[in-house]
RNA sequence: GCGAGGGUGGCGAAAUUGGCAGACGCGCCAGACUUAGGAUCUGGUGGUUUUACCGUGCGGGUUCGAGUCCCGCCCUUCGCACCA
């Protein structure tokens, strides 16, 4: 198609010009204030970026551009978080070394965001899987080690069986792979860990000093899922030889411990065995084996159905010394609390199911209002007054749990105990193409960190990426690679074969960002104070718990480390809403329906394309993809360039009223899109250009406005506002005007207040809340000439004739209303 | 079940926070230019029985005035899901 606006040629024209220019180039210069604003860091798969992602990268660019352009010093960089299996994988299906995968998708990634122009500078590009970048990683690990909180321990972890890796419980979704959603399994391994549980309150207080999406705050602070409440110390009594073993429970309702009439202990606790009756051996390794087996596949059915078996023994309540009997069951989860619960089926639905399918009794101790209800016919779970429980009764539950919980403390029988479901986080994965964990373990020495000064532990360069099926890394089967010798005796030793979670080099890189060529440190402490932490950061919301819990838990030890000097490494958060395809399903590979920036830039170019994926819908939300909305855009891009082409203003004078009009609809465009822009909401930004663009194709054709000087100054502020959104079309004008000099140097315009002030305005006028006439009157009317000229419309007479005004309303600038009777 | 969003024309969506509902765009309709139109341009476009009335998921309420505030429902998306 013959084309006036020519976006081909223009981006050609101008790319090579503004690469030479370095026009993406980080200052060094520290006197401006400085702005972080960053991108979530992206694995570069295979199949390249699709204009989804854009969403994600087009929204960050256009707030970069126009921060540059009011002054700011802005780091916008890009890099890689390129360890992983999809390109281990392929290694193993293709025998292409990951490296080489990566460095090939990490070339086509850049190569597409430089297609549309993103002003990222590649100056400052780094690589996770780079051991410049990694022994950074390694580095890191050795702090957290020194620190006390990375450790080895065994248990039972989730195992994927298709990775042949163990995953985090993070990047377990309903007991499947995060990845390649296969079954996961549970299974025993040695296996690195780093402590976050012991930062646990601080990632819950400091959320309070982020501005953040509240979902994504709730979801974290659901996941480290702190509650407070007590332990109390049960005594079980083993049946036959009468011997007696502590059994602690966690509860956060202590108040309700005299209406306890079991209790249950998961299957895995250690003390099932101690506490089972002969007759009963049976029964209970019978049910152990079961619930084994059941594992993951049956906790996610609709099935939800308590069950338990009795051991045949009994426990005493420390409170009022009854025994009650003692149960095993698996909706009691060994890893949360102590593993065992008092079980109150008066106040607890749980215990109330399990009592009424097994026929235990109900006590109730906890009522609305100090008397008893009767018959319960289901748990009363909420707060209430105590009743049958010995001295504190007629307590409030507050009251109770505060008495109660300072009795056990005073009779050494528990205490005040506060919990989380934040398990720490596992790290060891059994795969080649991540970072070497830096340990070497020595026969005399045990478990001995590698000497700063010898890392980075770098992969050996290997033909074979297999995993062993026992739960080992590839690494393990390289002798010349494991076998080194201890740091600290000199013996021979042999070097730890896991790899590091991915999301570990993730979790300090907007660091390296500072200084990503650094060789002496990971970052300069200097440059870190200026440009730390980031201002805006920008990416999807399935990382809410993952990457960014860990992230904070880093950052918050380096400031412990005095790395740092702040507690929170994003102040500011965004999530960018999904792209649909055209139908409203998802863009897939498989489906064949995903849509490449590479074939919207050629048809419509990067212009349109970007302010195409900004005007589709709200910034959170999801959006469809149109083919016929990027049409539209490529309407106005084209309209703009003849509007401006044909018209660059002279040097007449403009006034009047149709040059305050324009002068008015300028400003107020300068206003919102600023604002817009700054609150993410950049389809009501282009809504307001649009406008622009409307009034003065109008102007140009029924005034003579368009000769004059102030359209010039018009044409000039438009293209500002326009170049971070359209940089092309906004630079190509810029040019054709006859400016020289990038308009991407200039200086965001400013508006001026005084000039939206409207002299007149349209009032609306209603007789009880009625919409009646419209009057146009001076802004600044006073409330008895407003009423004045409303009373003088014919058409609000017809509707005040012969009724009483009750009630008048003026608010100045908005409407004017009469209420009558 | 718990937690957080969301419900506005044929479609994507706006609405200075209580003040003309539907900005802007898509689509559609009509016209222009054309050998042609899935190109471009111009105009129109919430609905209806059109002096007017009805319209923001449903039912109530507050108010001169409610998409916006309050109470009670329905539907929907996304998290978490036996966490004691």
């Amino acid at each position: 198609m013959a084309e006036r606006y020519d976006f081909n040629a223009i981006q050609q024209k101008w790319q090579p010009k503004w690469r030479e220019m370095g026009l993406y180039k980080t200052s060094e210069d520290r006197s401006r204030p400085k702005f972080y604003c960053l991108d979530f860091f992206p694995y570069p798969s295979g199949n390249g970026l699709s204009v989804g992602h854009l969403r994600n990268y087009v929204p960050t660019d256009v707030i970069s551009r126009m921060k540059r352009m009011q002054g700011f010093n802005v780091l916008h960089p890009m890099g890689w978080d390129a360890f992983g299996l999809p390109a281990e994988n392929f290694a193993i299906k293709m025998g292409v070394h990951p490296a080489e995968t990566t460095a090939k998708n990490a070339a086509n990634y850049r190569r597409q965001l430089t297609l549309v122009e993103c002003s990222h500078d590649w100056d400052r590009e780094i690589n996770s899987t780079d051991p410049d970048y990694y022994k950074w990683t390694q580095w890191f690990f050795l702090l957290l080690h020194k620190r006390g909180l990375a450790y080895k321990a065994t248990g039972a972890q989730w195992w994927c069986p298709d990775c042949r890796t163990i995953l985090a419980n993070e990047q377990v979704e309903q007991g499947r792979c995060w990845r390649c959603e296969s079954q996961v399994e549970k299974k025993d391994l040695n296996q690195w860990f780093f402590k976050i549980t012991d930062y646990a309150d601080r990632l819950i207080d400091d959320l309070k000093t982020v501005d953040w999406p509240d979902r994504i705050k709730k979801m974290q602070e659901n996941w480290i899922g702190k509650s407070i409440g007590a332990e109390a110390i049960f005594k079980g009594i083993n049946p036959v030889s009468g011997q007696q073993h502590d059994i602690p429970i966690f509860t956060t309702r202590v108040d309700t411990i005299f209406g306890v009439t079991f209790m249950t202990l998961a299957p895995e606790h250690p003390l099932v065995e101690k506490l089972t009756h002969p007759d009963q051996k049976a029964a209970v390794e019978g049910y152990i084996t079961e619930s084994r087996k059941k594992s993951e596949i049956d906790r996610l059915s609709t099935e939800k159905e308590k069950t338990g078996v009795k051991l045949g023994s009994y426990a005493i309540n420390p409170f009022n010394g009854e025994k009650v009997p003692i149960f095993i069951g698996d909706y009691v989860l060994y890893g949360y609390g102590t593993g065992a619960v008092m079980a109150v089926p008066a106040h607890d639905e749980r215990d109330f199911a399990f009592a009424r399918k097994y026929n235990l009794p109900v006590k109730e101790v906890i009522t609305p209002d100090g008397k008893s209800q009767g018959e319960l016919s289901s748990a009363y779970t909420e707060y209430g007054t105590l009743i049958e429980s010995g001295q504190f009764s007629g307590l409030t539950s507050e009251q109770a749990i505060e008495k109660m919980i300072n009795w056990l403390a005073s009779n050494k029988l528990g205490f005040k105990r506060v919990n989380y479901k934040l398990r720490d986080w596992l790290i060891s994965r059994q795969r080649y193409w991540g970072a070497p964990i830096p340990i070497v373990h020595c026969d005399c020495c045990g478990e001995v960190p590698v000497p700063e000064n010898q890392l980075p532990i770098k992969l050996p360069e290997i033909k074979e990426f297999k995993p062993g099926s026992d739960g080992k890394s590839p690494l393990a089967f390289i002798d010349e690679w494991v076998n080194t010798t201890c740091p600290k005796c000199g013996k021979p030793a042999k070097r730890e074969t896991d790899t590091m979670d991915g999301f570990a080099c993730s979790s300090w890189y907007f660091l390296r960002f500072v200084n990503p060529k650094l060789a002496s440190a990971p970052f300069n402490a200097e440059d870190g104070k200026y440009w730390l932490p980031v201002d805006l950061y920008v990416g999807g919301a399935e990382h809410a718990v993952m990457h960014l819990l860990y992230a904070r838990f880093w950052t918050k030890v380096m400031q412990d480390a005095g790395l740092v000097p702040f507690a929170e490494p994003f102040m500011k958060l965004r999530n960018q809403g999904m792209m649909l395809a055209a139908d409203g399903s998802k863009m897939s590979k498989s489906k064949g329906n995903v849509i490449t920036p590479d074939e919207m830039v050629e048809k419509y170019g990067a212009d349109a394309l970007r302010a195409f994926i900004l005007f589709l819908g709200t910034f959170e939300i999801e959006v469809s993809w149109s083919d016929d909305g990027i049409r539209g855009m490529h309407r106005f891009v084209n309209r703009v360039y003849d509007l401006i082409s044909e018209n660059h203003g002279g040097t007449g004078i403009a006034s009047g009223k149709e040059a305050d009009d324009l002068k008015r609809v300028l400003h107020k465009t300068i206003k919102a899109v600023s604002n817009d822009i700054d609150n993410f909401s950049f389809n009501t930004a282009i809504a307001r250009l649009m406008e622009l663009t409307n009034a003065m194709v109008e102007a140009a054709k029924k005034t003579s406005l368009a000769s004059t000087s102030f359209w010039r100054e018009a044409v000039e502020t438009f293209l500002k506002l326009l170049a971070p959104i359209t940089p092309f079309l906004a630079e190509e004008l810029w040019q054709i005007i006859g400016n020289s000099g990038s308009v991407h140097q200039q200086k965001w315009p400013v508006w001026d207040e005084s000039a939206l002030v409207e002299s007149t305005v349209t009032l609306p006028v209603q007789v009880n809340g009625k919409l009646r006439d419209q009057l146009d009157l001076p802004a600044d009317i006073d409330e008895a000439a407003a009423r004045h000229a409303a009373e003088a419309s014919e058409k609000v007479q017809k509707h005040l004739e012969g009724k009483q005004i009750v009630k008048f309303i003026y608010v100045p600038k908005r409407m004017i209303s009469f209420v009558v009777k």
